[in-house]
Order: structure tokens, then sequence, then C-alpha cells
DNA sequence: GGAACTCGCCAC
DNA sequence: AAACGTGGCGAGTTCC
């Protein structure tokens, strides 16, 4: 649990609450035609989905034992796969049963093509019903009002709903499409949306204090710097792989890494962004290609590393000099932090906020984090909510995801919000929140007037 | 017939 | 010993 027990920490959350209301209240407009007009596609071209599926091999095998096939049951699936055809596990759920997630049917198609219409189906059918029915759902007189809480969640983020406007799909591009497109500008606006770039990151640095963890984030490139390490790469990364490998550095280890993963856990996710198997031997001719008649399993084995436990033993080797070394400020900021919860019964973060009751080891170190990266964006949103009353825009805000803000803007206010952006997040901020002691970066992005929020934005960084 | 649970998937 | 942090939400299923 956590309060917000001193007056700053309450101060934040009672002008939030306000600004963060007029945002609800302003809403965004939302494309209603489309929306009716693509939930009416997405219907059709989901039910031929499940035509094709049930005329299928696969589908009629499923058909067989299942009369009432239902494509979203992972029970009925599971049991087909697993306990019917003895297809290998590759993965378990929570609970201990054997997973049929995205990820296990994107294996598991290489025997049973098939699957490849279960795993397009799911795709479709979270856009229709999880997001563009929500909207349609939700909209009064073509405008959707996400609220947003400061009291449900508990490092005190905050919360959306109705709808939630926190998880619109962004990476898959064809889901980003699809929903994005239903959010639009008023008449003759653009989308403005300002974001922190590795806020939490930052907000880690300021935390621990670690020079190492302040330099790279500064002036280096440490994802990079971790594929590096983990794939041997050396001068491989100049050749144009640069940006997979990095992601494979970013989101198989330092990421799980700063939120408390461990090496044996990261293993699996390294092997798979870099197309390797998951056990066994490492063939030359596996993994991603390095260049011509290179491959990373064959670059692996010069190196030394023949095998998934070859590479294991490397990763946790990593894991060690990550920690020990590398970072070792924040490592001992870690274990003193732990011990010193374990002593008092709470701790307070920079924000103001009393961190209290029964936390795990990851908790205790996340929380730090987490609230205050957080923190720093609403008291941005609350202060350009302010100079937006007081000098009567045309132009405000509407939403907020966490580290970012979106503005509804009249073009001819866009270089004068622009500006107060900049002024506020990168200069304005450091006079109220000292203990922030890093600079600050951001991304605004610009959409064309008239532009859905899926169309292409000019990015400006301050 | 509804509450509670489970799984999977969307975001930061 | 521990073992990815914070959420919302839809669908299927099970229990009462």
């Amino acid at each position: 649990m956590i309060l917000p027990k001193t007056s700053k920490a309450r101060k934040l959350f009672h002008n939030g609450l306000q600004s963060l209301n007029r945002a609800t209240i302003k809403g965004m407009r939302l494309d209603v035609g489309y929306c009716k007009n693509i939930n009416k596609k997405l219907n059709k071209k989901l039910a031929n989905l499940e035509k094709e599926l049930k005329g299928s091999k696969f589908g009629k095998r499923w058909r067989k034992i299942y009369p009432n096939m239902k494509i979203k049951s992972d029970d009925q699936l599971s049991n087909i796969l697993f306990n019917k055809m003895n297809m290998p596990i590759i993965k378990f759920t929570d609970k201990g049963n054997p997973s049929v997630d995205s990820g296990v049917l994107e294996i598991l198609a290489r025997g049973i093509p098939d699957l490849k219409i279960i795993s397009k189906y799911k795709v479709l059918y979270v856009a229709n019903n999880t997001f563009i029915k929500a909207f349609l759902r939700e909209q009064v007189d073509g405008y959707i009002h996400p609220e947003f809480a400061l009291h449900v969640i508990k490092t005190f983020r905050s919360g959306s709903y109705g709808p939630n406007f926190q998880q619109n799909p962004k990476r898959n591009p064809i889901q980003k499409e699809i929903v994005r497109r239903a959010i639009i500008p008023r008449k003759g606006h653009q989308f403005i949306a300002a974001d922190f770039g590795g806020i939490e990151v930052r907000c880690a640095c300021c935390v621990t204090k670690d020079k190492q963890l302040t330099h790279d984030t500064i002036h280096g490139d440490m994802h990079r710097d971790m594929a590096i390490e983990i794939y041997k790469l050396d001068d491989f990364i100049k050749k144009g792989y640069e940006k997979e490998l990095r992601f494979a550095g970013k989101n198989g280890f330092v990421f799980p890494e700063f939120y408390g993963d461990f090496w044996k856990r990261c293993v699996p996710s390294l092997l798979k962004l870099a197309n390797l198997p998951l056990k066994g031997t490492l063939k030359p001719k596996s993994g991603k290609k390095l260049m011509t008649g290179l491959y990373m399993g064959k670059h692996l084995r010069k190196k030394g590393i023949r095998s998934v436990k070859d590479f294991e033993k490397h990763v946790q080797a990593v894991e060690y000099s990550f920690w020990k070394e590398r970072y070792k400020t924040y490592d001992k900021w870690k274990k003193d932090t732990i011990q010193e919860y374990k002593k008092k019964g709470y701790l307070i973060t920079k924000t103001g906020f009393v961190c209290q009751g029964i936390m795990s080891n990851n908790e205790i170190t996340n929380y730090p984090m987490q609230g205050p990266a957080f923190h720093t964006l609403l008291k941005c949103f609350n202060e350009t909510d302010r100079r937006q009353q007081k000098n009567k825009w045309i132009s405000g805000l509407v939403a907020q995801i966490h580290d970012e803000m979106i503005l509804d803007a009249h073009p001819n206010e866009t270089d004068y919000i622009l500006d107060i952006l900049k002024e506020i997040m990168t200069n304005w901020i450091l006079k109220k929140f000292k203990w922030i002691t890093v600079p600050l970066e951001v991304e605004a992005d610009v959409y064309p007037v008239d532009g859905s929020w899926a169309e292409e934005a000019k990015t400006v960084v301050f």
C-alpha cells in the first residue's frame, strides 16, 4: 500500500484529479462511421476465418472431438494439441497447464500450418472486440471520455477506464492501424503527443545515484552494449543488425533484469529473438543470418558456445557482471533499500508517497521508480493544464499514458504549445522536482491536421 | 444465472 | 531463498 503522506504528494494528486478530470470531460472525437464500418468488416472476416479453420484438416479433427468447437476455447485447443496429437509442450501457464499463447502457436505452426488461421483470428478478434466495440459502446455523441483515476494502482500511477486509453495497440501494425484510426482530432485540429524518453530509467539514476547508469542513459546505449555482450557480436552490430539485436538486448535482458528477473528466465526469449532453437546444440545453420554464410549458430560456436546449455552459462556470467560490476551501485542500492524496508516497515518515494504493507523484494526495488516516473508526467500535465486555462487555449489536453500526454491542438497554436511543452517538460520540472538530477528528454509527435491517431506523425525532440 | 477463476493479450 | 513491476478487459469455464 502506498499513501500520499506528505503535503506535496497530496497537493500533486489534488491538482491531478482536477486536470485529469478536465481532460476526461473534453474527450476525444471518435470516427463513428469508420468504427461501425470496420466492425462489420471484421465480423465478416472473422466468420470467414472460422469457416476456413473448420474446413481445414486440423479444424476437422477439432470438430470430431468437439462438435461445439470454439476457436476461443484454450481448453479445447490445448486438449487436442497436447493430449490427442501429442505435440511437444513449449511452455506452461502460471497454473502449470500447457500454454497455447501466440508464441507457442507460432512454433507449433511449423508442423501444423492450419494453426496460423487461429493466430490471425486472435489478432483481429482483439482489435474488434476489445477495442472497436468498446469505443462504440462508450462513445457519447461521437466523443469518448476515458477516465483517469489516481486512487487504484498500488504504486500510485494512474489507471484508465471507460474505455481504458492506456492499452491501445502500438506494436502490432495491423491492430495499431485498425484501432488508432478510430481516434480523430476535432475538425481542423491535430494531435500532439509528448512523451518522456526512458523516464523510469532516469528515475532509477536519480534514486540509486549509479554513475555508470547515469552515464549510459545520457551518453551511452546500454541496450546495444548488452546485445553485443550477450551474442558476442563485436563488430557485427555495425553491419545493419543494430535495430533487431538492440531490441533483443533491451526486451530480452535489460528490462527484465531491471524489473527483477534473472538469467535463467531471460534465456528463452534471448534465443527466440535470435531465431535460435530453445534446446540442444546450436547448429551452424541456425539462428539469425549475420552475413553471407554466417548464421548466429555458427558465430556462437566459433566463440565457444556450442549448445543452449553453454549459452545459459554465458548469460549467467553476463548477468553477474551486469550487477556486480557495471551497475554495482544500483545493486548495492537494492540491497540497502530492502534492508531499510525490513527495518522500518515502510519506504518513502522521492515524490513523498509512503509505501507500506507486505512487499516482495522486487516490489520494494520497483515502486520507488514507477511512482515518481508517473508523478513527473503528472506534474507537467497539471502545469500544462494550468496554462491552457489561464491563457484560454482553443487547444487542450485530452489524455495521458503514464509517460506521455496527448493534446487536441488547433494548428495556429501548435508551435506555441510545442514551445510551452519543451519549457515545462525539460526545464520547469527540474526546478519543481529538485531530486531529478539528470536531464530529461522528450519526443513530441505532431500528427497531420485532420489526421487520425494512426497516421504518421512528425517527431520533434526536445 | 451470476460470481469467481483462468488464460491470454493490450499498454507502460 | 528467490525467481518480471503496474494495470484493464474479453471469453471460456466452473462452482454454487
